[in-house]
DNA sequence: CGTGGGTTTGACTATACTCAACTACGGTGG
DNA sequence: CCACCGTAGTTGAGTATAGTCAAACCCACG
């Protein structure tokens, strides 16, 4: 189901292969997004190589709204997924005029930044342990998933570990030590449980 | 300097003192706000008592433009603070019928983006004396100091640890081990130097 | 001059990082 | 169909870094 909304703007199709850039750090923006299935990394690449994941997003979620004269960050695709793209012009023409898009427009901004401040949120937690666990609490929310059946995660362990800033070797003994204490199930690397009913607050 | 933009709307000068509340997480979001002077802190407390600051506002900041319907998060004065507050209803108005308010008004919910997305990024970086480095950076290029100059933090050691993610007592010995270096220069507990050039990347 | 918040320092501990080897899985090609 | 190889993930050992608890310090304020 498109977005009703911004149905007066023409919009297309496109499907990215896993790995594929969707657009790069420092170039000028074309177009924002919005994702039909499957997972866009946001991430930044430092000086030192070290890699920081902003964002997944996930069925639903509009990106690339930037304001700016240059994307901040870069954003690709985790799996095979499916976009549709809207020419970034659009924007200066529905604000202001188009009261429905414009307000779907800022709500798509607001939901951007509750994303971020809540990662932010999730990494000051302290312990390797309770970030997994927030992460896979907000996976689990994102994809509607009863508590008790298995998460299928769109992305591998390294993207993972440098969304939660942690190394990689550390999630995978963190998750070791989560199954063992029986708080998930690691049915495989990209399928993970939930056990108890969660005490980790959102 | 007012908002030229948003003249159309009425609003209020209002002055916070040090540790003011402006709004609190979990209310119904009544008005957004521009700093005219001083600092505003954007924190929210965990279960355990951790707090975490996600944002800190300076002059000619925009905040407290949230969509939803309860603030994620609580704003406060961490110093002596002068804002203007406009009602949040004007943001439903101006979308769709004011195209230079609108456009202002997305703008200021992009530059929440782009510090957000900044923020992740300087926590990012493992080690304390990189976010302590980063942190000074940035609020240089914010008062438009030139190097060499002085900075005069207008928060506490405490608010500056949580905005890092860092104890404070780390975030003191990390400051002591940079002046040690020379890299800074601790002129007090709420002013700093940068000493050379830097050579951390923005 | 005393008080108290904010800051720094100290000693010790816990946690996560690094480097490195090993394992499991999936795809490719003989 | 099976052997091989490469990637992704896990495990191990040792080290570095930041956290915790506790005490001293310093300055602004009354």
């Amino acid at each position: 189901m498109p977005l009703t909304e911004l149905e007066p703007v023409q919009s297309w199709r496109v499907t990215a292969p896993k790995g594929r850039g969707i657009y790069d750090e420092g170039q000028p923006p074309e177009a924002f997004y919005r994702v039909e299935s499957g997972c866009v990394r946001l991430q930044v690449i430092g000086a030192d190589g070290r890699r920081q994941i902003l964002a997944f997003f996930l069925l639903g979620d509009v990106f690339g709204l930037d304001c700016g004269d240059c994307r901040q960050a870069a954003a690709e695709a985790t799996v095979k997924t499916d976009l549709t793209r809207y020419p970034i012009a659009a924007v200066e023409r529905l604000l202001g005029s188009n009261p429905a898009a414009a307000t779907r427009l800022m709500t798509a901004a607001c939901d951007m930044v509750h994303a971020l401040s809540a990662h932010l949120v999730g990494m000051g937690h302290a312990s390797a342990e309770e970030r997994a666990m927030w992460f896979f609490e907000w996976l689990s929310g994102r994809q509607g998933a009863a508590r008790g059946a298995p998460l299928d995660l769109p992305m591998n362990r390294r993207d993972v570990a440098d969304f939660l800033g942690l190394a990689q070797e550390t999630l995978s003994r963190t998750l070791t030590r989560l199954e063992e204490r029986n708080l998930i199930g690691v049915l495989g690397p990209r399928r993970i449980v939930l056990r108890p009913p969660a005490r980790i607050a959102a």
